[in-house]
Order: C-alpha cells, then structure tokens, then sequence
DNA sequence: ATGGCACGTATCACGTGA
C-alpha cells in the first residue's frame, strides 16, 4: 500500500497539479493539508472521476484537511475529539483519520507556530501535546497506525539546510523536537530515515528567495509508522517533480510504500 | 535589518503561512 502526504497550499488553486499527480503516482491513499475550502465547496468530481473516495475536514481560508483513498475508508471522524472530547484545538481543522485494510490513518496539519514564544508557538506546543494523547489513546484500539501530514518541525539538524543558523528558531526549536520524540516515544519511527540516513532532502522550499533553486529547503513533511508498518515498509521517498511545475505549492509529495 | 513570495478575502490591503 502506498501512502502519500502533500501540503497543496489549496486545492483548489492546485486541483490540476492534483489530479495529474495522482495519474501518474497511483497511491492508495492521498493525505492532502492546507486544502484552504469548506466541505461543500471541495472539489470532488476530478478525483471522483479517477474512482477516488473523498473525506475532508475544511474550512474557511485556513488550515483543512483531506484524505484521497482508493478504497471506502472505514471510521473516518475528525478533529481530537472523538479520542480525548472537546476542545478548542478542534476549531482550526487539522486532523481526519480514517481506516483501510486494518491500518489506522491519521492525516495532521500541525500549526506553524510563527516565531518561538509568540502566541501561536505556544498554541503548537499545546496542540502537540494534545496529538500525543491523542495517539496514545489510540494506540490501545489498534496497533497499525499510519501518521503523516505536515509536522512543521524538522525533527533533526539533517532536516535543514542551515543548521547553525535555523536550529533553535520556529520549526527546529528544542520544545517542537521534543514533542516529536515524544510521540516517537509512544512507539513510532520516521519511516523516510529507515531508507535515508544523509542529510539534503527537503519536503518544503520557502517561496521567496528562489530557495528550491537552490535547494535551501527543510524537511517537515512526514510519515511515522507504528513497529509492524515500519517492519513492512519498503521505501519512503520525496517526488520534488511537483516543486518545479508553474505555480506549485511550497511543499512537495512524500510517499511510503509497505 | 523581518525583508523576500503566495494564498484567500467581496482586496484594491491584510492576516497567515514557514
């Protein structure tokens, strides 16, 4: 089974890129982020037409969420709270999960943070700690667990193509990576750093600076499987392809095969 | 030096992203 993430910074500005990725790529499951559309307005029909089933969670301008899937996913719910209640982290939509072939996908979109210390940073810090209890709720239905999306926090200096300069600040901060081995902690692994142990590979190049021409990118974008999935995994690669189109989102497809 | 670019909004600038 193929599981691809991508952040389209919307799809409906992307919906061509999306639609001929999906051609020429045929995973079974597509996480989408940033969809930036409520549900009635989501673009069903071009991925209807390729036999795609359509789950989103969306909304106004911001944030939203998506998962593209082969097959009729089962449970699919949105949000915390059908794990750990009600809460105001559920506003901004960021999370839809679903089940295929008895493997639990979770598709997140996790704040961006803005700047270490801002409000927002600790917004994400919040929002982290509320995901670990929410996987490790999780964790006690089902065993095969499948977590991808955009983390915004590259997890180690490998994933940054400055790290003297970036480590420290927003998306590389000690907080934001110690959330992650948190959630690593509970019993997942990084399933793109069981292929790939050098530094160099992005998943996201700023806009501004002609940064993917010169490949000033980071690695945010990520797949982490639970101990059998990451057994049965057999490749985990980027397609920058999609970085280099006219008009293309800042992040770029990341696919794991097991 | 907080800039650079792109997105959506009933715009003609702003908030947000990373």
């Amino acid at each position: 089974m193929k599981v691809a993430t991508w952040n389209v910074n919307s799809v409906r500005t992307r919906q061509d890129q999306v639609v001929n990725w999906l051609r020429e790529n045929k995973v079974d499951i597509l996480c989408l982020q940033e969809t930036k559309v409520v549900d009635d307005n989501f673009p069903r029909s071009p991925f209807a037409e390729l036999g795609y089933h359509i789950y989103v969670s969306g909304q106004k301008s911001y944030n939203g969420v998506a998962i593209i899937s082969t097959e009729p996913l089962e449970d699919v719910n949105t949000g915390f709270a059908p794990l750990i209640g009600t809460s105001d982290l559920d506003e901004q939509k960021r999370v839809i999960s679903g089940t295929i072939n008895d493997v639990r996908i979770v598709n997140v979109y996790i704040p961006n943070g803005s700047s270490v210390g801002s409000d927002k940073y600790t917004y994400k810090l919040r929002w982290l700690t509320a995901l670990q209890e929410y996987l490790r709720l999780l964790l006690y239905e089902t065993s095969n667990i499948c977590i991808c999306g955009d983390f915004n926090i590259a997890p180690d200096d490998r994933d940054l193509h400055a790290p003297a300069l970036l480590t420290g600040q927003i998306m590389a901060s000690d907080l934001e990576r110690q959330a992650i081995a948190a959630i690593v902690n509970l019993g997942f692994a990084d399933a793109f750093r069981k292929f790939t142990t050098e530094g160099g590979h992005y998943s996201w190049w700023d806009y501004r600076s002609a940064a993917f021409g010169r490949n000033l990118g980071w690695r945010i974008d990520h797949h982490y499987l639970t101990s059998d999935l990451y057994a049965q995994a057999i490749s985990c690669t980027i397609d920058v392809a999609p970085r280099k189109l006219p008009q293309p989102s800042d992040h770029t497809p990341v696919i794991v095969e097991f």
